[in-house]
DNA sequence: TCCCCGATCTGGACTTTGTCTAATTCCCGG
DNA sequence: CCGGGAATTAGACAAAGTCCAGATCGGGGA
């Protein structure tokens, strides 16, 4: 499966996602890529050739892909968020020097020993982010 | 031992830290409760009476007090950061909605099934942040 | 085809969190 | 009681993100 932009509508409408311009090259810079990207790139990336989506638009976009279960939010920096266009369970590494943030497969990690949840709560989420840098 | 501003500095020494007014003040903010606090809401508890330390003391004292391994800074939201006095490991339970952020104990967690790190690299900390929100 | 109208997009003002700097104040050692 | 390095400060600045009112788009019906 190639990530053509007819593709893109696709995969948007079995989302629920009215496929316009914006979203169609919104979606295809970050799943194209497969990559963690923040909004300022996804930004950059969909403008390259001359200015065609505004600053509200990316933010509006994400945010709705996030709502629909498009993308995924990570939250590993403190100055920006990364959209995760990789929804499938998994943790990330992350290179605190360089800012490089990378999939971990959550297949065959184990975590337990977890206390039970307080009443009337339930998981939303399980986040594993392993901090590395260079050995000094 | 309780937590007076006595014991901060005795305690801010002990990490190298020279004990002035408002380090003493700050530390006491964050280990008194002992409780995660963002840089905003250390700023407000420190100058509840009527304004003593600045916005920019308050910063470059977290971050100091980071740096010389006192606190430990989460980051869970991506608005804030939070600054944690309980530098002992142990992982985090978050409740999206309220914003509620509390400990888990390490000691029961197991993690297992990491992949090897990438060469050259060693682990700064693994972040363990649990997810929950109330029940639909 | 042409028009209509709800959905979408937009510029730009605004807010919040955090950084920076040059000037002032503090406080310890002599 | 100095002198001077360390610490603190006000306020300008930057970056990420939000919000709004007005402009534009585009697809279905006449
Ligand atoms: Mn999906
Ligand atoms: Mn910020
Ligand atoms: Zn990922
Ligand atoms: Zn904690």
């Amino acid at each position: 499966m190639h990530y053509t932009r007819d593709n893109m509508a696709t995969l948007l409408r079995g989302h629920d996602i009215n496929p316009t311009h914006q979203r169609i090259e919104i979606a295809h810079a970050l799943f194209s890529r497969q990559e963690h990207l923040s909004a300022d790139q996804v930004m950059a990336i969909v403008n390259t050739r001359h200015s065609e989506t505004s600053k509200a638009t990316v933010y509006n976009t994400l945010k709705l892909f996030l709502d629909k279960g498009l993308v995924r939010e990570v939250i590993v920096d403190p100055s920006k968020v990364f959209y995760d266009p990789n929804t499938l369970p998994h943790h990330h590494l992350y290179e605190v020097d360089t800012g490089k943030l990378s999939d971990i497969d959550a297949m065959h990690v184990r975590i337990s020993g977890l206390p039970d949840l307080p009443d009337g709560m339930v998981t939303e989420g399980i986040d594993l982010i392993v901090r590395v840098r260079r050995a000094a």
